[in-house]
RNA sequence: GCCCCUAUAGCUCAGGGGAUAGAGCGUUGCCCUCCGAAGGCGAAAGCGCAGGUUCGAGUCCUGCUAGGGGCACCA
């Protein structure tokens, strides 16, 4: 009996208490919370239903409580039903109905954990998005961690999930990067307002190697044309491949040149006037956002003619919505906060609506540290870390788990003296073993002839086998509460806690016999259950686009 | 001035209104004659301050304090 089914067995007792009008009419929940008690004295399970919704029917908490223990009580696999404290119900199942999860687990392999509660649902995942004017540094990596593995998550409960890549190859910083290149190029001092740092010397020679020499004598204009079009051509190819070998790969990226060029732009600002909400002013065209709580207009089109930034953006979210997006969910950092106002309001002029059509999350800035020092990430100092310094020092697991375990509603410190010393206390490893662990022992079990040819679940009665099965048993639920909160972070804490379940199973219960002992039903019982511990873990790190070792 | 985020153990961080607030690292005491000690068991150690809502608040609301970020016809 998993939390789920009994979640679905109090919903039917409600339902059948207010058919027996012992309830009074009213909506009756589709869900109920089922908890793991922290206090094993108070049963396998419980729930706080009935403090949650005795008020709504005019009920005490206790007295709804033993309404729906009374009928708990007969319920099929269900052992003994207490009401404790103000009416919490606890629950003791049957023995061997909690050991029979992991058998469910290891049939269901790879897709234990999923669901189709978001089938049909077609999301476009926008993050990363890091200009081409550089590499991809620490705090885009962030994104490339949490987004990439929200992705998964969406997808574990059957999205349709497009992950997309906004290229941001239009503009005046755009210009600023060509103008620094040729700069390079010729030997000379880089511009006021230009990019510093060795890779623009890198791109600027990779640039010229790739063509003939006179490129430094055309015309200025058509010089830093080229340099343009060559040094950004060489930055995407440099982001993408950097991504790739941090295993994020796009499906879409999509470049902003060519909404311009494909006349989205005017399109999108010609359906924008027609629903009346640009205005003139200034000479400028503007949009009216504060009719949708902006707390000012936003100019689209500058009085000198040009495009200011959010005209692109009107045009990339009508595209997004073009392509058959319901959803478009936009990850950006907390530099761009001030930014939500005008696209919600934006979403809104469109008559679409905000929250739903277009959501947008904001995630906190990762801070540098040296020995607990604050260091400030500046491209003259040297001390912007990228996302390839990163990988370098400390590997891509150890690298995605330690920007995605943590919420991205709070900072994130990177102490650049650990991860120098490349020391192992990165959580990681700890889940990383468990698995390893799992498959050694699945090893040994199988050369002293231990095999799943029976399973007795009423066998996993130690404590720890309780706990580790009561453990696995919540993977479904994380996943699906880590997609709704769109919060990876949940699925890596919740494997450290799978992790601790299970060494502290193998300290306490041996799959395979002692030396000159006999193979046992207990044995070939618990390798199910290591078997299982193995799934979720597997899972779970695939979830978060961690290796699960063999060994480590 | 306005807006967003944060404040929980020595450090980095979890904690879905619920029962005795957790993990990793660090400090410290124990446990390898048999499946991996990158492990387990124990100890010390914590919800910024003040109100409020609630049967019940680390969690929700208000105010305060402190830290981070943002408030362009930049992108």
């Amino acid at each position: 009996m998993t939390p789920e089914a009994l979640s679905a067995a109090l919903v039917a007792i409600l339902r059948q208490l207010q058919d027996d009008r012992i309830l009074a009419a009213g909506e009756l929940p589709t869900e109920v919370v089922v908890e793991r008690p922290r206090n094993r004295e108070h049963g396998d399970w419980a729930t706080n239903l009935a403090l949650q919704f005795a008020a709504s029917f005019s009920l005490k908490p206790r007295d709804l409580a033993e309404h729906v223990a009374k009928a708990l009580q007969t319920t099929a696999g269900v052992s003994k039903v207490d009401v404790a404290g103000p009416g919490f119900i606890n629950i003791t199942l049957d023995a061997g109905l909690a050991g029979e999860i992991a058998q469910q687990i290891v049939d269901a392999g790879e897709s234990y954990g999923r669901s189709d509660a978001l089938s049909g649902e077609k999301l476009n995942l926008e993050f990363v998005s890091a200009n081409p004017t550089g590499p991809v540094h620490l705090g885009s990596t962030r994104w490339a961690a949490v987004g990439d593995s929200l992705a998964r998550i969406l997808q574990s409960q059957g999205a349709e999930v497009t992950r997309e890549y906004y290229f941001n190859d239009h503009g005046a910083q755009i210009d600023r990067f060509a103008r620094s290149l040729l700069a390079r190029a010729r030997g000379d001092q880089i511009p006021e307002d230009g990019y510093a740092g060795a890779y623009i010397d890198q791109i600027a020679n990779q640039v010229l190697d790739g063509t003939a020499v006179e490129l430094l004598n055309l015309p200025e204009a058509e010089a830093q044309e080229a340099f343009r079009a060559a040094g950004v051509e060489l930055m995407f190819q440099e982001i993408r491949s950097s991504l790739h070998e941090f295993g994020v790969d796009f499906d879409v990226y999509f470049h902003e040149n060519s909404l311009y060029e494909s006349g989205a732009v005017d399109r999108a600002v010609e359906r924008l006037k027609a629903g009346g909400h640009m205005f003139e002013q200034d000479g400028a065209l503007w949009l009216r956002t504060t009719t949708f709580g902006d707390d000012r207009d936003r100019v689209v089109l500058k009085s000198d003619g040009e495009a200011a930034y959010i005209a692109g953006d009107l045009a990339y979210y009508l595209d997004k919505r073009s392509r058959g997006f319901d959803r478009c969910i936009y990850i950006l950092g907390a530099d761009h906060h001030g930014y939500v106002p005008r696209m919600m309001a934006m979403c809104a002029a469109f008559g679409d609506e905000p929250g739903v059509n277009l959501e947008i999350l904001i995630g906190q800035m990762v801070n540098l540290v040296r020995d607990g020092e604050p260091v400030r990430m500046s491209k003259r100092a040297g001390t912007v870390v990228t996302l390839e310094d990163l990988v370098d020092v400390v590997g891509v697991d150890a690298a995605r788990y330690a920007l995605v375990r943590s919420s991205i509603n709070s900072s994130l410190d990177v102490d650049l003296a650990l991860l120098e010393k490349k020391t192992n206390d990165n959580p990681v490893f700890y889940v990383q073993y468990a698995h390893a662990r799992t498959r050694q022992v699945a090893v040994n079990a199988a050369s002293l002839g231990v095999e799943r040819v029976e399973f007795a679940p009423e066998l996993l009665d130690h404590a720890t086998e309780e706990e580790l099965l009561a453990k696995l048993a919540e993977f479904p639920r994380v996943l699906s509460h880590a997609a709704d909160e769109r919060s990876p972070h949940r699925v890596a804490r919740y494997l450290e806690e799978v992790a601790g379940s299970y060494h502290r199973w193998y300290d306490n219960c041996r799959v395979t016999p002692l030396a000159g002992a006999d193979v046992e039903t207990v044995h070939r019982t618990r390798l199910w259950l290591n078997e299982a511990t193995s799934t979720v873990l597997r899972n779970g790190l695939g979830i978060l686009g961690v290796i699960a070792p063999e060994r480590m």
